[in-house]
DNA sequence: CCTATTGTACTAGTAGTCTAGTACAATGGC
DNA sequence: GCCATTGTACTAGACTACTAGTACAATAGG
């Protein structure tokens, strides 16, 4: 498998926090499925060059936030998602989202059918990859 | 002028680089040309609700990097070599913001799909307004 | 000359991130 | 039972980002 977790030291953005967005970003376009299990926090840590500390901050972060299930001397793997929300509660979940959104890439001078062309184009990959 | 800077204090991203990047996309697509005045360091500062030192500190980044100059007592302002790839900071732009997107939503348990349903339809909403 | 406005410089303190090292706890295979 | 492997927990320290406050330096304009 191509290398699913890659770090930008440049970035500012802290290492457990581009971990977390790796993971939830190979979720979204299923590159990791239900039940796949991410690698040991301390392999992981080695692969990166980070600390372990660092590693098990994010996984411990993600199993709070219920996007990891772990298991001690077992390992981690991607939770069965709790997408018991109801239907008008997601769409509001999506709309929130879509307001923030907007509003940072207009920030940053990035017209809005640029984003649905990128956005259409992840999509599309997404669902040749499930299928 | 509409809004030029926005902080989003939730990325985890520096306040001064958040700064920098604005400026650098502004300059890339126009909205800031060659010789334009940025905000002194103290408007910024109020505008941003952020420390003075800590917009010093993105004009101090930018003019070492040779994005703007400044005179004390004067102001800053864009320097004549600070437009270069504005395609390839685009790209990469849209890219990032995308990321930080789908993994928000994957966060939430909103399927891209969702995504791009609800996007399209407010680019039409958008481009409706617009014509 | 005087004053307002601009950027600059410095110290001090708080909070968050990351590293380093060590030890403990639970699981699975033998 | 034994042991390797897994995640967890803790302390200590370095470094960075940010805030806060203050003072200084250069410029423009009356």
């Amino acid at each position: 498998m191509a290398q699913l977790f890659r770090l930008d030291s440049s970035s500012g953005v802290p290492f457990y926090r581009q971990i977390i967005d790796q993971v939830l970003l190979a979720v979204a376009d299923g590159r990791l499925k239900v039940g796949a299990q991410l690698p040991t926090v301390r392999q992981l840590a080695v692969d990166l060059s980070v600390n372990l500390n660092t590693v098990a901050k994010a996984y411990r972060e993600m199993e709070i936030r219920g996007i990891v299930q772990t298991q001690q001397g077992t390992g981690t793997f991607i939770a069965a998602r709790a997408s018991g929300g109801r239907a008008r509660e997601k769409r509001k979940a999506v709309s929130d989202l879509l307001d923030r959104f907007i509003a940072n890439a207009e920030a940053h001078g990035v017209p809005i059918e640029d984003l649905v062309e990128a956005l259409v184009e992840r999509a599309e990959n997404a669902r040749r990859r499930t299928t």
